[in-house]
DNA sequence: AATGCAATGTTATAACATTGCATTTGTGCC
DNA sequence: GGCACAAATGCAATGTTATAACATTGCATT
């Protein structure tokens, strides 16, 4: 079989996310939750995946060097980090995104390539705050601060 | 275990969707497809779920007419009209809706709550041509004029 | 009849996600 | 240190959603 695995890159010279991981974990930390080696390297994982990654594809990679892990082990840590706005699940494709923005409190635009499946998040204040001004006067409410957008990515629209 | 199925309304007093559904059917010959009658018992499935539907429970209801019916009886049929723009696919949710709204050449906004799958259209100038903007800025197109985003409508913001 | 083609039937399996419970680890406290 | 408690992890099984792969049917055309 040997399936490959896509699209994670391969590891880094060195820690070029380190410091990414470190802010990561004091801000846990300053909550109250601990980023365990765990969800560090699951972090870790998704950092390295600018365009999202499958849960099963991060679960391939952390029984690399942990042979025990299953399921569990990667939507626990998953789940966690959603939590913490350190990632996003991209509903309509099962994928996951590393939060590329600090703090979380702003809810981001997730543009989904419906042609190569890429995610690209976009923090544009002015979109989100007029969506965000419309929603409120038709009395509706984000639910998530995850905006998912079907849009073509600059690649697939030159492709054409 | 005779898992009950929920969701789908009984069978109206009488045809109330005909013709909903000859309307559909009437746009898919324009085109060159054909609303088969699986098609069309799947579709009118969709028009008695106003909140959504689980693909298995599709299923499940169509086995009681064609008891052969199996996943991908389904899943085509759902694909077919998901092609035709007579469906919808809830991303997050795994949720199957019927499309609500005739087609646009304006682009507009469609809420769908998360939380009753409930489908508002709304039309706001100003936060789409923010968003065109700033897609186009960042080298991306929409692939639609209608764009989906999950938001809790009013009912259920007020409900929580 | 032979051919072509779209739709459907049939079986199996892939892909995604959760539950439940046992065990280990970390942390505060005595 | 040793204890109690909560948090995190290990692990097996299962549940849920979706597609692959191939066979068959039915109908229109030649």
């Amino acid at each position: 079989m040997t399936a490959s695995i896509p699209d994670i890159q391969s590891v880094q010279p060195c820690g070029a996310n380190t410091e990414a991981l470190d802010r990561a974990e004091a801000s846990c930390r300053a909550r109250g939750a601990s980023l365990t080696a765990i969800r560090r390297e699951v972090l870790e994982l998704l950092y390295r995946s600018p365009t999202g990654v499958k849960a099963y594809d991060l679960l391939a990679r952390i029984k690399e060097a942990r042979p025990g892990a299953s399921p569990p082990t990667v939507y626990r840590a998953l789940d966690f980090l959603i939590e913490q706005g350190l990632a996003h699940k991209i509903g309509r494709m099962n994928l996951f995104v590393a939060c590329r923005h600090a703090s979380h409190q702003i809810p981001s635009l997730f543009l989904v390539c419906p042609k190569c499946s890429g995610v690209t998040e976009l923090q544009e204040q002015s979109v989100m705050s007029a969506l965000s001004t419309s929603l409120a006067e038709a009395g509706h409410r984000l639910e998530s601060p995850e905006v998912e957008i079907s849009a073509l990515c600059p690649k697939c629209v030159s492709v054409q």
